[in-house]
DNA sequence: GTGAAAGCGCTAACAC
DNA sequence: GTGTTAGCGCTTTCAC
């Protein structure tokens, strides 16, 4: 029954041993490395498992083993629906090989991340994924003098010495240029931006800035919102960027969800999209195609962010080297109705 | 350097004792408890941790102290916002109290959740939580007799040996019920119902039907998606529900993303909300808001689940009884143009 | 194919 | 305040 100390006498291998007549190291065998054993004593040993409902103690195994089957993974926050994603393909991947995954939450704070990363160290995780590639200089020496294997995610690093270790995702600034030049090619002058407070979506805003101005587009105006950036703010911030800059005619959104909500606003503004105001998307989330009209959108690979992430690890996991240090996801215009 | 077996030599514990001319445990209390300390000594201490780099081995303290400080929790996917937002307080709820979260992902599979918590267990892990109550008979005994605080969430038990130990949550038939009332009160006679196929949505429907044939409303037509229920799946799945049931004139979405695209289906249909179809959302998400027009929906309090099931999980570790062993968080209706 | 010995790096209990 | 002793429950050699 439940107690309030929570812990009640469990089997331990050594009763397995007993039990079934080997050794201990038997016993580890059957439980770790099955086909090494003769068939019988397998099966023998099994029986006593069973009949002692033994169950492995991993922390055990791991502190002699020195691997802890445990890759941690550092996010801003999963309440955000594209890093759910990635983490959900990842932790697929992990499993699929016998590892878990720790969690961390930063909540978009270097510090937060950089506290998280000492405990993970300390829990000798196997790997570490991290978002981004804006950890400070003394992290990034720190995990590189630290060797374990780590993989940064949703933006490609600049320089040489920004990589830690692995590196899968895209450019944000890119992505953000990609987008000025598909508004701009589709006619709209007078751009707008809005997206959160972030450094990933700043690097998009740089990008699209700046392609802007290269085509002759100097009016942008931006709208950053501290994260979390929740749908039900976006509705003020478009009419925020309408006042600054009355003749806007398209808008970048740093993610569907925000762009379904300009959507909405647009329909109380009676400003019909695309023809009064243009909506560009990002991320080609399911909600793109389910919004009237559908969204124009940048597709990137989320899944396949965590899935390739996931599987670099495991690559140096079992002692190899993966084919690429830097995988470079890239994105693409999905052009549907709201450009 | 980073190197391909991704491991290096560190400082041990006793390595940092001899630097520093103190013995083990002097060094194990600085970490842990450095108010036992002398404040010198502890400068000293602290002096050679800092020198040596030394980041003590939690998998090692685990092992002697049998107390892993990390909980594992077990969701159908974190893809699911909904989710999500729960274990995003979880997390924090935990971290203030130096707790990991150890994250599974059942995909709604009762087999997958049951092989997740045999690993935890096999991790040794502080506690459990895990999502809804319909765990099968032979896993509530197996945690029953592991004796670890477990808390179920996002609903409630409805017999006593459905209670593993602890509970927080709401009766999800109890909301469909609510759901029912409301619709039915505010004039809709044909109702519908879009949802994903799992466990908790069926209550609701449950619920929702029930309530409707007692208040006289016998045509509910009900579309199940099989999870992931993705937005853009659900516009075909309004048609369906219009073919069966024509004079259809209410819609209840088992979440305000669900529903958000059936606003969306009815903008493209020119039915106008609610004048022609009235809808009604689950959760309050912050597109519910953010939508046009807003959408009525059913509160609940996800944030709060999590940091209610984090801070009973605590109070257990520190060897204290909850309050309460089963929390019931309600929810409520809230109104706005939808219906 | 199986076993014996020697740790992994720390904490708990008790002494001083 | 600080130190000594004795494990925590496994895996890893290496021997047979």
């Amino acid at each position: 029954m439940t107690n309030v100390t929570g812990s009640i006498s469990r089997a331990r291998m050594s009763d397995v041993a007993q039990a079934a007549g080997v050794s201990l190291v038997t016993v580890s065998r059957a439980v770790n490395s099955p086909n090494k054993l003769a068939a019988e004593t397998l099966a023998v040993v099994r029986a006593a498992i069973e009949r002692l409902g033994y169950v492995p103690n991993l922390t055990a195994g791991s502190l002699a083993s020195s691997r802890s089957r445990i890759v941690a993974a550092v996010v801003p926050t999963i309440s955000n629906p594209v890093f759910s994603e990635t983490i959900e393909s990842l932790t697929q991947t992990l499993a699929e090989s016998g590892h878990q995954l720790l969690l961390g939450q930063s909540a978009y704070s270097a510090a937060q991340e950089a506290a998280l990363v000492e405990t993970f160290l300390g829990r000798r995780v196997d790997g570490l994924v991290l978002t981004g590639c804006n950890q400070s200089a003394s992290l990034i020496a720190r995990l590189k003098r630290a060797g374990l294997p780590v993989v940064q995610t949703w933006d490609l690093p600049d320089t040489a010495s920004a990589l830690i270790d692995m590196a899968v995702g895209f450019s944000n600034r890119d992505a953000g240029r990609l987008a000025a030049r598909h508004l701009i090619g589709r006619g709209f002058r007078s751009l707008g931006f809005i997206g959160a407070e972030e450094e990933r979506s700043r690097r998009r805003l740089d990008g699209f800035k700046s392609e802007a101005a290269k085509l002759g587009v100097r009016t942008v105006a931006a709208e950053l919102i501290r994260p979390p950036a929740q749908m039900d703010q976006v509705g003020a911030r478009l009419q925020q960027l309408v006042a600054r800059q009355p003749d806007l005619d398209g808008v970048f959104c740093n993610n569907d969800l925000l762009a379904t909500a300009v959507l909405f606003e647009c329909h109380r503004m009676r400003r019909p999209v695309p023809k009064s105001l243009a909506v560009l998307g990002f991320g080609d989330q399911s909600v793109a195609r389910a919004a009237a009209p559908q969204l124009s959108t940048i597709r990137i690979r989320r899944a396949e962010m965590g899935e390739r992430a996931g599987q670099m690890l495991l690559t140096r996991l079992s002692g190899q080297m993966p084919e690429a240090q830097r995988i470079d996801l890239g994105f693409e215009i999905v052009l549907r109705e709201s450009t």
